[in-house]
DNA sequence: GACAAAATATACCGATCGGTATATTATATA
DNA sequence: TATATAATATACCGATCGGTATATTTTGTC
């Protein structure tokens, strides 16, 4: 019933399966039924289409990562909680985190990857910001922030994209798994 | 002078700034300064020049990589050697290298994707070689060669990603770190 | 220089692109 | 019930899309 919704919807499946450059309005308003007067009654542009979709699901996901990143001393603590949060957002999302992460490795200049740009900076603030907290107990992280919340998100990701080709399940213990290995390497 | 050259160098340099889909092949020739039964002369589509540019710049990366990986004993050792491929690759042919890693995370239908995938699995079975071979001196190590290569790709791609954005320089200093991060975490 | 083949250009194809002017229908409020 | 507004549809816009039929030029070979 609420054609905004229904498009929205719409668009994210398509977008994450072909991508926005290949996915037309015109297939999108016809997947749901209405015209494009619909679509553009309710965002003013493809962009506009676009920028809604990532503010309805993109802003859910920064909420959950965000209340997973307070740090109270406990580093792995912190970051267990925070894989948690992107593996259950995976699975909860699947396609809005595969288009996300499409996005996030788009070309600079396209439209997709300065739509999610903001985002992507968002949560990387967040990750960096653990990673600066987490310095004041543990001096030897100091400094190296960027690089640790980059080689972090670049993990989770990675892990992300095997459970979105079927290659492995998001379990509680690949959460483990994942921050002992980035803690304290493979060999232990 | 040599037109097949040049339409491969410019459908590089547009598709790693905007993106395949958001390129058309009137703009690439007119870059070049040729028509369009000039590039369909050499490529039979846009597909085939897409092709030809990844066979071209491709077949390179995993020649160097694979000559990289040779496992003798010393993981480390390998490792760093892999690094070193993949960063002086990163930092010899930039644009390619973008384009590659926004192909590789372009959705599942895309043309892109499908394109980019053969090489992108080479490169994964790569490195799941060195690991499974890997294992049989370090047996703990045996049944997570798919999760390692994941990650220690991720890790490669993350680092890279940075350098792409500006924000580090891919020295050899950072190859040892990248590689003894992924060994013995990051508290070491 | 004759001639075949490769390389390039002119001019066009139907289809689709994102977007809109205008009209109509549904809905809520007074 | 009158009226304004939101929601939707019909029909269209110019531009660009990937691709091609045909003709011309260049190039290498004998």
């Amino acid at each position: 019933m609420d054609n905004r919704q229904r498009l929205l919807d719409c668009a994210l499946d398509l977008f994450s399966q072909r991508g926005y450059d290949a996915v037309g309005v015109r297939e999108v308003v016809e997947a749901v039924g209405v015209t494009k007067p619909t679509l553009y009654h309710y965002f003013d542009s493809k962009r506009g289409l676009l920028e809604a979709l990532l503010r309805r699901e993109g802003s859910r996901l920064l909420t959950e990562v965000l209340r997973a990143s307070i740090y109270q001393g406990d580093l792995v603590f912190t970051l267990e909680t925070i894989v948690r949060a992107y593996f259950a957002y995976a699975q909860h999302a699947t396609s809005y985190y595969r288009m996300q992460l499409g996005m996030y490795f788009s070309p600079p200049e396209s439209e997709a990857n300065q739509a999610i740009r903001p985002f992507a900076n968002q949560q990387r603030e967040i990750m960096e910001g653990v990673f600066i907290q987490a310095a004041d107990d543990h001096g030897n992280l100091r400094g190296r922030h960027v690089r640790y919340a980059a080689g972090f998100l670049g993990t989770i990701n990675a892990t992300i994209g095997l459970y979105l080709n079927d290659e492995l399940t998001l379990t509680d213990e690949l959460v483990y798994q994942t921050v002992h290995q980035f803690m304290h390497g493979i060999f232990s």
